[in-house]
DNA sequence: TGGCGGTGTTAACAGGCTGTGAAAGGCGCC
DNA sequence: GGCGCCTTTCACAGCCTGTTAACACCGCCA
């Protein structure tokens, strides 16, 4: 179902295991800059073993030299860069968008960490740590990047008059943000994502908020308003969550009926705008 | 209920699985990928005794391995798997669409939940758990696998003018829905899968409500009712449902003769408008 | 031919499901 | 601590559906 995905995925098919080192599936290229040697070192071991590609360096490199690395993602203790870490992080963020960036360093107070994420950081973690955490947080920071930098290679999903952007987790129609909030914009990409599948309520909820939905729950029911009123606003002419009565919701770029668009209904349009059989046409 | 979905699947007898007794009537063939043994073979033992086909791991196998088994689903604990827990996921739910992934674990944050299942999984189930809430769960997210994985296969099941949906659990005529209600589905599903088989009105009840009919319950004959005329209001060319008198209903796609569909019944129809209670054409 | 049981057809009803608006509750931000 | 946004819950209205009943029609049989 979600197949489109993966179909544009840039990794080879072959899924194997450790040894050998050429690049892998699901190998990544990454820096790290930081200078405590004994963390860089447990962390190499453990990269190599996976096959990634991984080079280290102990102070901050000149952009360019960053950027000609094509890395995924890159691991940095600010500490080791002084007054300039700051600074540092900044650039790397802005210049290289499709970089991960992961700041793991010492103990920091709350409005460090927020600073760090402020200026483009993906994830900040918190030495001493374990090596596997390390990896598994650069894998979904990886996996995050490499999904926003997809979209931007193949362009935004459009359908009909919206577009959406998973890398802003918003939905545009004419250039306007239609303003989903979070959940919202989840909701709605789980329904474009099914490809018109009718998805129950049940799976619905438990995609999205990740726990079984408890009897008589309207939750669902009630982000669709939502989002039908906001696509609405954005794309009047449009149609885009179709109800099915007894199962659930069906997402489908639908253009409304001239009729539609300027009278609800102006007298006697006796079915459903959608879809509707007359006999009359068809035959 | 909907037993008739087993008619479908195709396992082959020739396989390097387990010697189980030979696959049943609805038996699954399925994959654990869990290293906490008491749990396993808690769930082997239950597994064997339904008949099922079943094998055990504690460590991801490369994927072509999987796909070679044939499975119908898979029970993962990502714990045992380590930091490439998420990638193993992704790529199996990618790559093995018709799969069902049952991830079953122990505590987790709802985050982990929601991305587990947004990667692919179909459920999740946490650890403790009684072996039965993982089959049952097994058994429904299979059932839906293999549903969405049918219709993807064989394509939209086309007979006649009819394009039957069941992803959207609707049918299709000329590209227009014929807008039937989700009973009025499940009643032509079960008529069309019985591939021209006379169905007793009994039978019908049985499967599509789930419970015994009252005697003298006409429910059956109001839905076909709805069903010829939605149908027909669609696709006016065609007859699908005939009546045998005195049995219960068949699906046949039958094309209308020219003078049929022209005037109702001119005058002296020499045959039979709708092909109805005709013993003899069934035999 | 008339009676009888089975089926076609229609309409009305009750209940369940969904749409909708608003209020209450949470949560993060300032 | 106050504030605002988002989420969740609640209540009510309206629509849709499944069910039942009633009547018309058809084929079979005496």
């Amino acid at each position: 179902m979600r197949d489109h995905l993966h179909a544009v995925a840039s990794f080879p098919d072959s899924s194997e295991l450790p040894p050998v080192a050429s690049p892998q599936q699901g190998a990544l290229r990454l820096a790290v800059i930081d200078a405590d040697s004994g963390f860089v070192h447990v962390l190499s071991k453990r990269l190599e073993g996976m096959g990634w590609q991984f080079r280290s360096l102990t102070s901050a490199p000149p952009l360019d030299e960053l950027v000609a690395q094509r890395l995924n993602a890159l691991i940095v203790d600010p500490t080791c860069l002084g007054a300039r870490g700051w600074d540092f992080l900044e650039q790397v963020c802005s210049a290289l968008p499709g970089l991960g960036v992961l700041v793991c360093t010492g103990r920091s107070t709350v409005a460090q960490r927020v600073r760090g994420l402020r200026l483009g950081a993906d994830d900040w973690v918190t030495k001493p740590c374990h090596p596997s955490e390390v990896i598994a947080r650069v894998e979904a920071v990886a996996r995050r990047r490499r999904r926003a930098r997809m979209q931007e290679e193949t362009g935004p999903l459009v359908v009909g008059e919206l577009e959406i952007r998973l890398d802003q987790f918003q939905a545009f129609a004419a250039g306007r943000s239609a303003e989903l909030t979070r959940r919202e914009f989840e909701v709605l990409q789980l329904l474009v994502d099914a490809q018109g599948q009718v998805l129950q309520r049940e799976e619905i909820y438990q995609r999205v908020w990740g726990y079984a939905m408890a009897h008589g729950d309207r939750s669902v029911d009630v982000f669709v308003r939502k989002l039908r009123h906001k696509l609405e606003r954005s794309s009047p002419a449009w149609v885009y969550i179709h109800t099915h009565f007894g199962i659930g919701y069906r997402f489908e770029a639908q253009l409304k009926s001239a009729a539609d668009v300027l009278g609800e209904e102006p007298a006697a349009p006796d079915r459903p705008p959608g879809a509707l059989a007359d006999p009359a046409t068809s035959a």
